[in-house]
DNA sequence: AATGAATGAGGGTTCATTCAT
DNA sequence: CATGAATGAACCCTCATTCAT
């Protein structure tokens, strides 16, 4: 006779698989996924090795399993873009994005590195897994925006969007990257602001002198 | 005995090691840093597993040589951005800066994923010394072109340069990498091309209707 | 406080074990004793794996009470022969000793599977407790049925009755044997009992023609 | 440039394999092959655990080369049982016949054991190569010799040569099998040899008393 | 008494590195 | 210098056993 019921059990079970899960991924994104042990990931999860077999397959089986389970509840939340009339509205609208951006790519480097890491491990499907979820997904959302805005007169006429939406992600991807994953450092929060205003403005106004003819 | 004078034997050595250094970018850029085993390299370079030892002191001695070694000769030379007074002439240089780029980065896709799969056992100053020849730090020669064009009046003045000059070099890395690296596809050279040409367009021009009051 | 008498926790305990027991026997016989688990035998006796410590002390234990509990009772009954005066009571008898013999080997191939894949397993006491079962240990009965034979003046006198005894065991145990476990073929009955006349006619009468002196 | 000439290191080789492969059959032969250890083997062998992998892809297949590269040289050859036209002439052949299968049996008893703790583990291609060079597989010979007794006279018409050819090798076979392995004692030579005599004989001129009316 | 999750020792296997030839 | 067999530390994974519920 079960001491747990059946919903206990349920919910202890998936509990535990987080709270391991979590741990392998903190441990992947420091290690390397290749240099990482089950015995770290144990040790991070307070747990012994053999539990972790009582959760996932194997190894490979935890790495494919971060993105839906760790990942995901926290990149999903994005605001969708509001419907913009004026150039002040958009400017707006797309600094909020933008600094909603580098919040999340600086709160999932983890998630970006285990990523980068694991990426000559990846079966394709998982690598696409792991791609929905990497902050350059949101480019589809931008795109979406400019488009709407365009009919609106808002954007210019001739903007190629799916080319155009993919710039302001792009841009704070790259930086953020470079600075948090590549070299390790840190970005101060005025000095993210400072850029995200910039690029924004870049963006949206081009870097040509209006009064130059084009 | 030696049989050669100690200048062929410097050429001989040096010949070497860039023939197993070669495998090794190679090698290391199909399976990933981890997963390579030196067994690998030395069939890649067609020589014995020992041979190896004779020229680098360790697998992660090799790693931190490619930059130096393999990709530096390609990646330096990268045409300086010519002076411009009008706007055709700053799209024109600008285009052909983005598919130099485009070459760049299809060119050196190894030379990337080595880094990208190699990021957890590299040292700082390694991480740095491959991050000098990413792709991405051509952004400082942009941002001069920037400054000099805001100077002469093509450029906006109340341009931030450090920011914009980031933000070709950005796009073009995201979009190559996300598709070769990433999801491990092709791109034609006609859809590269029309893509650096919407991507500089929209880098110049701005996304906004210039109707639209600012 | 007890629910049950204590004769009906005897009973119930008692049958416990044989309902383990019996799991253990026929997993054992499927996987060999190395191989299978302790999950697997919990399953095949539905209980948890818990359980079976709460009945034996180790999977070894399981393995040693196999022969006491589980093939003692099938293996021990086996008529005894019969006293015969003459060649054809003789042939019947040994024919029907036969073919009780080869019944009893299939119908405890699982045993002598048991048995076989844990020799390396068996301390010497043990594997003495499990050759006491095995279908060979019949020799003795059969031994003795001879030396009846040969003071009644059926059987030759300068026969062996300890070398004899074991010829008919042992042709039926290694054919049955060669077929069933090593090879892991059947034998249809009509098979079986031609080998078992054929088997007992040259058992009898040997292989020479009479008319050769010998 | 290769040190040694590539006839040299075929010859290497092989006998490196050969010495491992012996080591392995002994310590399967003691341990059994599901509890012993790599390391039992290296040990044995006299080198580290990574060289059996130089030589072997696994554990598995160090158990499937065995019967081809330990056993066979030994097993194969035994003497063609020679025509015979008198009952005294079948007695002497018989009788070396069986001395022989005692020793073959006893001098590789280490192989049966082998053979019977592996059973579980072996896929059936590789169980009727181990069958092969079972001492039951001389039973082909006996039937042969048997049938062509039959035709010169010595032989019973009557006999069935398929059983009665596997009558000897099972006694012998059996007998030893139950001494050695299943009890692991040891016979004296001098046990053997009656116990060969007395067989032959039993199988000869059967159990009945001839002036038995049949 | 029954359960099954947790444990961790132990085993097969890989592979960077060494070194005798 | 070149070679490649030998080495053994380290890793992933299994599973007998324990124990809180």
């Amino acid at each position: 006779m079960p001491r747990l019921t059946a919903h206990d059990r349920r919910t202890h079970n998936a509990e535990r698989r987080r709270q391991i899960l979590r741990a392998a991924a903190r441990v992947f994104a420091d290690r390397g996924y290749a240099t990482a042990t089950i015995e770290n990931v144990a040790r991070a999860a307070h747990v012994a090795e053999g539990t972790i077999y009582n959760y996932f397959r194997s190894k490979e089986d935890l790495l494919i399993h971060i993105p839906r389970h760790i990942a995901g509840p926290v990149l999903e939340q994005l605001a969708a873009l509001p419907e913009v009339d004026t150039a002040e509205a958009a400017e707006r609208a797309l600094i909020a994005m933008g600094e909603a951006m580098v919040e999340r790519v600086s709160g999932n480097i983890r998630f970006v590195k285990v990523f980068l890491s694991a990426l000559p491990h990846l079966s394709r499907p998982a690598r696409e897994e792991y791609m929905r979820l990497m902050p350059m997904a949101t480019a589809g959302m931008l795109e979406a925006h400019l488009r709407r805005g365009m009919e609106r007169g808002v954007y210019r006429r001739d903007l190629d969007p799916a080319v155009a939406g993919r710039a302001l992600p792009a841009m704070i991807f790259m930086i953020t990257l470079g600075q948090r994953v590549f070299l390790g450092r840190r970005m101060t929060p005025s000095m993210s602001r400072t850029f995200v205003r910039e690029a924004v403005r870049q963006f949206l106004h081009g870097a040509l002198d209006q009064r130059v003819p084009v």
